[in-house]
DNA sequence: CCGTATCCAATTCGATACTG
DNA sequence: CAGTATCGAATTGGATACGG
C-alpha cells in the first residue's frame, strides 16, 4: 500500500471528508448519550431527560429531532390519554453501538489519566515561560 | 448491584457521565479527524492543515492544544531553522483509534442512507401537517 | 513553518414560560 | 407527558494580520 513518497495527508483526506459529515451529526455532546440510552430498547422522552441528566428539554428535543431526521432514531407516538412517545434505534444506528460503547469504555478506563494530563498541562503552563 | 425493577435510566446514567466528559473533548467536529490523521505517524502542522482541509489555522491550533492538554497528542518541536513541529498520538489515544475508525467505517457505509433519510424527513415536514 | 491576537458573525445553549 | 417559543448569554468559527 505504501507509495514511494507517501504524504500522510493523502491517505487521510479520503477518510476525513465522510468523517466530518457524520461527525457533524453523531459527535454532538449529547448525541452519543442519547444513542446509547436508546439502545437498551424503546425509551420515553422523560426517561431520556432523566438519564442524560445535564441536558435541558430544549437540547434533548433538538438532538432527538436531528437524530430522527438523519434516520438514526425512530419516534413512535402512542395515542394515549397521557401522551406517550418512545424512541428507539434504527438498524443503521444499532451498528454504531459497538463503536459508541468502545468510546465509553475508553472514557471509563482513561478518565483519570486525562484529568491528570490536564492538571499537568495547566501546571506547566502556569510556570513562567521566562527563565525564572 | 442487580436491581429488581431496572429503569433504563439507571443503567445509562452511570455511563452517561463519563461519556459527556470524554465527548466534550473527543466529539468536537475536528478532533476525530485530527486523531485519525495523526494515527499514521508523526504528522506536521501543515500536513494536518491540508489533510483536514476545511479547517482554519485557528481551529486546528485550538483543537491541537486541547488534545495535547488532555494527553491525547504529543507535540514535538524540532529545533530547526525552518521550524518543524510534529504531532503524534499517545498510547492512550491509540486505543481510541479502533472506535474511531469504526465510526468512520459506519459513516462510509451509511452516508447515502443518512442523506436519504434527511431528504425524506424534510419532504414530509414540508407537507402541510393539516389533513391535506 | 508554526503559530498567536483580534475582530466580528453565526451558532448553541440554558432558563423560562406556555400548550395539547 | 411531551413538547414549542422566545430571549439573551456564552461559545464557536472564519478572516485577517502579525510575530518568532
Amino acid at each position: 500500500m505504501s507509495r514511494s513518497h507517501t504524504h500522510v495527508a493523502d491517505a487521510v483526506r479520503d477518510e476525513a471528508c465522510p468523517v466530518t459529515e457524520v461527525l457533524d451529526r453523531v459527535a454532538g455532546k449529547w448525541s452519543i448519550g442519547i444513542l446509547i440510552a436508546a439502545a437498551h430498547g424503546p425509551v420515553r422522552f422523560t426517561e431520556l431527560e432523566r438519564a442524560i441528566n445535564g441536558i435541558s428539554r430544549r437540547m434533548l428535543t433538538l438532538n432527538l429531532r436531528r437524530l430522527e431526521r438523519d434516520g438514526l432514531l425512530i419516534r413512535t407516538v402512542h395515542p394515549a390519554v397521557p401522551p406517550k412517545v418512545e424512541y428507539s434505534l434504527t438498524p443503521m444506528a444499532r451498528e454504531l453501538h459497538t463503536s459508541l460503547t468502545g468510546l465509553v469504555g475508553w472514557a471509563e478506563r482513561h478518565r483519570s489519566a486525562v484529568a491528570e494530563a490536564r492538571a499537568a498541562y495547566d501546571t506547566a503552563a502556569k510556570q513562567k515561560p521566562d527563565t525564572d
